[in-house]
DNA sequence: TTCAATTTTTAAATGAATCTAAAATTATTA
DNA sequence: TAATAATTTTAGATTCATTTAAAAATTGAA
């Protein structure tokens, strides 16, 4: 059984080795964590034990067969309560994170089992990431961030990559939501913005940044 | 702020309290939350110096107002954890608590000020004891223990007092269960026994012990 | 390709929460 | 009421997650 900080970092290594970054450092993981080098040091040796990472001194870590099943299944827990804090309780799905932060570490499989056919077992989260199944199976289409998209592409918002730093309130503000069909209309070469246009009703201009920040697909 | 374990040695001070003691001890402390006296007596210390109980050394402790205040929050957590999971995921009213004992620790007022809404602001839970409002108060009818009812009373079942030791298996056996109408028809002189009628149906006898765990209301 | 900068690890401390063992206090009973 | 028994506290260790500071390893740049 894994203690509360050894789920956090694991799932911290899981998430950074996702993000394309291979060979999470301790630096990396440290600043992500918010603790220093030396914590996640100890943890990365600690972890390494336990057989849930791969790591060698000054070599970075990566997650083992064993490690990334655990990470899903506490990253199944922590999207599960977020579609019950929104579907059933209201949340905003900005105000949904830190409390699921505490909810996914609450151990019951009976629970997760229940709450999954109470919720009528979703695909997705509120953000529109994917909820693994309990065999930590992931199942999605394809999705690319609009910035990577050429003008004239259409398709559904159906994820943010991101979404800490205010960028849901920001989304809300301007009206974008998940499920909203979006048209890039062009893309502005001078700073790589993109003018689109939500459910062939409002036009929008996004920065560079919020177009890397949103997902994708037909 | 207060730590896991000092969240739950307050409660069980209060509830050991509640019980009738007053000067809750050292050991009667440490019995209940599965540890030695030396930590009890540690714990002690560091409740009474955050003015949460009333202690001096080898007197017991009591809960202060602010104390009791704080206990009864985390009940009221407790108890709407365990109305949810009865209601809306359908656990047995015996697989709630270990897993409320872990949800009444979630930091979030607005989780429990919108969970008592979608709960529709349930006033007892599902073993029937009160659930204390957002400010801590209790109201509720005087309920005894069967025990101490005499033959030819007739009420309510409304509560168990502890529902631990797999009494709750027990009653689900025999047919007892929350709101039940009970008549007492006798009681056995020998072994302190009662001899009751369930709903005018069905006549069992429950012993000494039962009957002291039980309560009625009128 | 060597040496300086950066990263990572180790070592030594700290604060919780626990334990065992011993000392102090209170309660009981002969 | 004085000795013994029981309870409670204190003292000293242990484990976990963290820190700071110093040492070791890696990286990269002149």
């Amino acid at each position: 059984m894994l203690s509360l900080s050894e789920e956090n970092y694991l799932k911290a290594i899981y998430h950074l080795s996702e993000q394309g970054k291979t060979n999470v450092s301790t630096n990396l993981l440290a600043e992500h964590m918010g603790t220093k080098a030396a914590s996640a040091s100890d943890m990365l040796k600690k972890l390494s034990q336990k057989e849930l990472i791969d790591y060698g001194r000054y070599q970075g870590a990566n997650v083992s067969e064993s490690g990334k099943k655990m990470a899903l299944q506490i990253i199944r827990k922590h999207r599960l309560w977020e579609v019950f804090l929104v579907e059933k309780l209201k949340f905003n799905w900005n105000e949904v994170h830190e409390v699921a932060e505490q909810l996914e570490h609450i151990k019951s499989p009976l629970l997760i089992k229940r709450l999954d056919e109470f919720l009528n077992f979703p695909k997705k989260d509120p953000h529109g990431s994917p909820i693994p199944d309990e065999h930590g199976e992931i199942k999605e289409k394809p999705q690319f961030p609009l910035a990577e998209k050429p003008p004239g592409f259409e398709g559904l918002v159906v994820a943010v990559k991101d979404p800490g730093n205010h960028f849901l309130e920001y989304l809300d503000k301007i009206g974008i939501y998940l499920g909203a069909k979006l048209k890039i209309v062009d893309r502005i070469t001078f700073d790589g913005s993109s003018e689109v246009i939500i459910d062939n009703k409002k036009t929008l201009f996004l920065s560079k940044e919020a177009g890397a920040n949103i997902l994708l697909s037909e």
